[in-house]
DNA sequence: CTCCTTATAGTCGGATCCGGCTATTAGGAA
DNA sequence: TTCCTAATAGCCGGATCCGACTATAAGGAG
């Protein structure tokens, strides 16, 4: 499995706007936005343009027409080729298939939990639990508010479960060190806080 | 919530290791590995020389002494300074306290899983299933080898445990997206792949 | 003794990422 | 009318990251 050309997952947010239809840059990061797809990608305007350069150079995308309207700066309109076309299909096909590792801060953080302190630690799990919980009742009330109201078909925000099942799964273990923690169940080595 | 001066987590890993005594960064690079802190930061020589420089120039670590052994090239001991070392603690609860948001890959795939169609998206879900179960086999083991044998306190172990809650989650969710699919509960719109 | 692989220790240049900046227009507040 | 803010569209320089590379030594296979 060589190393893809393209790693960046903002190109992929790219290719399946275009999929629909063509649009110039800023069009993209304002109706991923809009759709707030902006919690599954990382959107920063600098990283997108760079991104969509990438995706010409590669020949996935190429400029369609380039316009302006009155005296606003130059807008290139991109869409998508064939090879683009395809190369986004087995892409996430290849993203879904095969789990890599990624190396969240939480988990590095976790690695040293020790340096907390039992007190230290089991406040600070407390209090993570609490910023989690009150995430996952928004993510809950949006979808609640799109899918649920029909007015998204469900699989358009499939990726909202995934999150808040995630969430969900964070929540339960963070709940649940901070419980053994308080009642003495994990216990930290003598002769250190490390 | 000012942005931090230094990020990459494995400045994390490098203070935590030069808490328990003075290390080149090569020793430190093996010895988490030794250790398998490598599941939990990302290992890279280069950028561990340059997040020691970074550490150096916010004078959390310092050099204690230069060597060389034979013509081996030269080795630069760190060690923490008194800032470094109560910078670790404070960096450790902020990770811990409040959750940051993060882009996996994972979730960008699924973010278009439509593209897939339900035969296509249900296939890839199941052959990740198969790679997550086989990763969290292994993780047991490995834990049951360290911890469950005694060598290890679980404390210093507990960022797997909360590794394996996590793919556990994920497999769990995985195979239930799997099974709606080729239940017919999870729908594709009609009129597009997208 | 020679060859090959692995361990030791680190350097370097290019790719990527990202925050902050510019410049213009539209819309409303005062 | 003038001022201020938000939206439109994108550029750029610096920070960061990382893979590929160098060079030496030690250990074993044949």
């Amino acid at each position: 499995m060589a190393k893809r050309k393209i790693s960046n997952t903002l190109a992929l947010a790219v290719l399946g706007l275009l999929q629909e239809r063509d649009m110039h840059p800023y069009e993209i990061a304002s109706t991923l936005r809009e759709r707030s797809k902006d919690s599954s990608f990382k959107i920063n305007s600098g990283s997108l343009y760079d991104t969509v350069e990438a995706l010409v150079r590669h020949e996935w995308i190429e400029p369609v027409e380039t316009m302006r309207d009155g005296r606003r700066p130059e807008r290139t309109v991109y869409g998508l080729t064939d090879l683009g076309r395809s190369e986004f299909v087995v892409w996430i096909d290849e993203l879904i298939r095969v789990p890599v590792a990624e190396y969240p801060k939480f988990i590095a953080a976790v690695s040293y939990l020790g340096a907390l302190g039992p007190e230290g630690a089991a406040d600070a799990l407390a209090e993570r639990a609490g910023h989690l919980a009150q995430r996952i009742a928004e993510g809950r009330a949006a979808l609640a508010a799109t899918v649920g109201a029909g007015q998204v078909p469900r699989l358009f925000m499939i990726e909202v479960e995934y999150g808040l099942h995630a969430w969900e799964a964070e929540l339960a273990w963070t709940q649940g060190i901070r419980d053994e923690i308080r009642a003495g169940s994990l216990t930290w080595p003598t002769g250190g806080t490390t």
